[in-house]
DNA sequence: CTGAAAGCGCTTACAG
DNA sequence: CTGAAAGCGCTTACAG
């Protein structure tokens, strides 16, 4: 009997109804628990309608249309009704109300590639991070709370994942699976980027990942490049293929073979190697004279190999990173990024969910906002002058 | 009549059931919709525990049985209702489940100053951020999914944020309101750091951060230190005030007069000047030799500072911080750092967290992992030499 | 103005 | 082995 009563004083911490004679919880509801059990003693632990109903001397139907304000209920019914149920401390069940509109005021942000991300550290999941920070926060101000999930189509997803008014899917595959589960469901979703192989059949955020490439491929050429080499990650998202077939246009416009490279996202830095050896141990007049990596790690990982081959940057090869991670600003030489807002993506986002989860339309085409070109160090032949 | 058909043509992004003939849905369940209405149009465009039963030519009862594996159901039965329900698409309701039990497979974390983070660049969310993304998996694995949201007490907040299983608060501050609602509504909780005022009185997981800032202190103090001073964000919460505690009680052991400072964590770098000017300006024999900031983004505004005005960073004066800012590691010079290691915190709030939900004891006491030293130039007299 | 009844989609004794 | 009934906590026509 010890144990359990030594984990059970903390208050209410466990589901066990404190019954022993002695314990008087501190921060109790200011009225005593409503009567309709012998000694005060809740079944759920929690007051329903039911017990409001109870205690105002109406019926539930009248303490409903009170608290929501609908129907006509007499002034100082209501008054009394809303007293008693703050009283009592009610709170409306988020799941039975559920029940009836289908509902819950919940979004759910999948993250698509979520559990390859190998670390929580800032430099490996910036974009992320940052998208699920802000999406959580503007779900909120609308009034819905985020849920953060992986794949819901994995089996053994707790079914809560499946609860959720509607989805934001960040970064979807070709083909993705996810989608697929959601529209079959028929369940309302957005995505961030679109599924590559099935554009235009959902609402979608468009993140232009060629425009985006497009920026920063101009400025490379201005910074000096005539050979630009590409490093996408490996998985086949908008971006990722965007990106690629935007630079595959560009070198063919110009006459020259495409350099690209695809790598893991997930191996982050430690590319870096492998980048310069595939790109500088052949033919030399097919060398690059600026990579371009998609992600900020990959970019931190060249940088490096690069100089610790003795490639100077900016001088000898230009680099810079499609989505910055945090490291890129402050490596030595700092590296030019896109900043791709993301905070400002999650809004669109969410407001579009939070339209589809009402039923409302949503306001096409969405897109992303453009992507801000933080030229830095690793670009800038001419030494950078900090203001 | 333009508009929303263009809206309504991608697929099922709205709740308009799509009625017009020429439509052809791609990803149609293989099966029909189950009738019981004429033209196979599904009310809410799910379909139920009744449309499988209908389906199987049997009762809810037993369908119900058969995918949860409960009562007695014949084999074969139970194989074909299996099939019928994947079939079309069934999937049950994490919500009508939850109205049974109460419990939807939700967790919920408060991060506490969710909304004073001014900024979800990594700099700023660092810690915060961590911890939300290993939660987020963490629960994931124990069959539950996470949600973030900021303050369930303020008005207005979607019921939803109401209808977790069981809360993990982040920092709470010195009588929470969110932890007096939580326990008046007798909705299981764990906090990671304890609310000062009321230590013990809920399950908590203990930051030791008087512990942490010793370890700190010892370190500064064998890298040449012997006055120090302690810069505290402004929130009442344990990390503040414990480590404020610890240094107090450490200047007084040496006769010391204590030198502290509170500043809003929010405002990050920008308290630089700030710092300087305050523990510099006065009797130069008060002068500070070491700066513990417990934030990353203070840490980095006073070296910046600092070295601005000709101190010299470590030779005049030391530099560490409480917890890493990504920028730490980068910085000129670096900035050595408690690692505050959130990942495996999150993991052990999730465990707490899971276990209240289900009603089982939670093995205490809870401890945080302790925090890693990583030491770097602001501390480091002698020349830090890279292996 | 108020309330009894039905129903949202499940589960769970309980009776056949 | 199977199913009718009651119930989880609400809301919503509908009848008084």
């Amino acid at each position: 009997m010890l144990a359990p009563k030594t984990i059970c004083e903390k208050r209410f911490g466990c589901n066990v109804s404190i019954t022993e004679p002695g314990f008087s919880p501190v921060f109790a509801p200011i009225a005593p628990a409503p009567s309709g059990y012998p000694d005060g003693v809740q079944r759920s632990g929690r007051p329903t309608i039911k017990d409001v109903a109870r205690a105002a001397g109406v019926s539930p139907t009248t303490v409903s249309h009170a608290l929501n304000g609908k129907g006509v209920v007499r002034r100082e019914t209501a008054e009394r009704i809303e007293r008693i149920a703050s009283e009592i401390g009610y709170r409306p069940s988020a799941i039975a109300r559920g029940l009836q509109s289908s509902r819950l005021g919940l979004l759910a942000l999948v993250i698509r590639p979520f559990h390859s991300l190998d670390t929580f550290l800032p430099e490996g999941v910036d974009y992320f991070l940052r998208i699920a920070g802000a999406a959580s926060l503007s779900a909120m101000e609308r009034g819905y709370s985020m849920m953060l999930i992986d794949d819901p189509t994995r089996p053994g997803v707790p079914p809560s994942a499946l609860a959720a008014d509607a989805y934001i899917v960040t970064e979807p595959f070709e083909n993705d699976p996810v989608l697929t589960m959601l529209s079959e469901q028929r369940i309302p979703f957005v995505t961030v980027g679109a599924d590559p192989a099935r554009r235009g059949l959902f609402h979608s955020i468009d993140e232009s990942a060629g425009q985006q490439a497009r920026t920063m491929m101009n400025h490379l050429s201005e910074a000096g490049a005539r050979r630009m080499a590409l490093v996408t990650g490996t998985d086949r998202n908008d971006w990722n293929l965007g990106s690629r077939q935007a630079l595959i246009e560009w070198s063919e416009a110009r006459g020259q073979k495409p350099l690209v490279l695809a790598l893991p996202e997930a191996e982050g830095e430690q590319v870096g190697d492998r980048v310069i050896d595939h790109f500088f141990s052949g033919d030399p007049t097919d060398r690059p004279d600026a990579i371009f990596c998609l992600t900020g790690r990959h970019a931190a990982g060249v940088t490096d190999a690069a100089i610790r081959r003795g490639i100077r940057v900016p001088e000898d090869l230009l680099i810079a990173a499609g989505s910055g991670a945090m490291q890129n600003r402050t490596s030595k030489p700092t590296v030019t990024t896109l900043d791709l807002r993301p905070e400002q993506t999650a809004q669109i986002a969410v407001e579009a969910a939070v339209a589809l989860a009402e039923g409302r339309p949503v306001a096409e085409p969405l897109t992303a906002p453009e992507a801000t070109l933080e030229i830095r160090e690793s670009t800038s032949r001419a030494p950078v002058h900090a203001p």
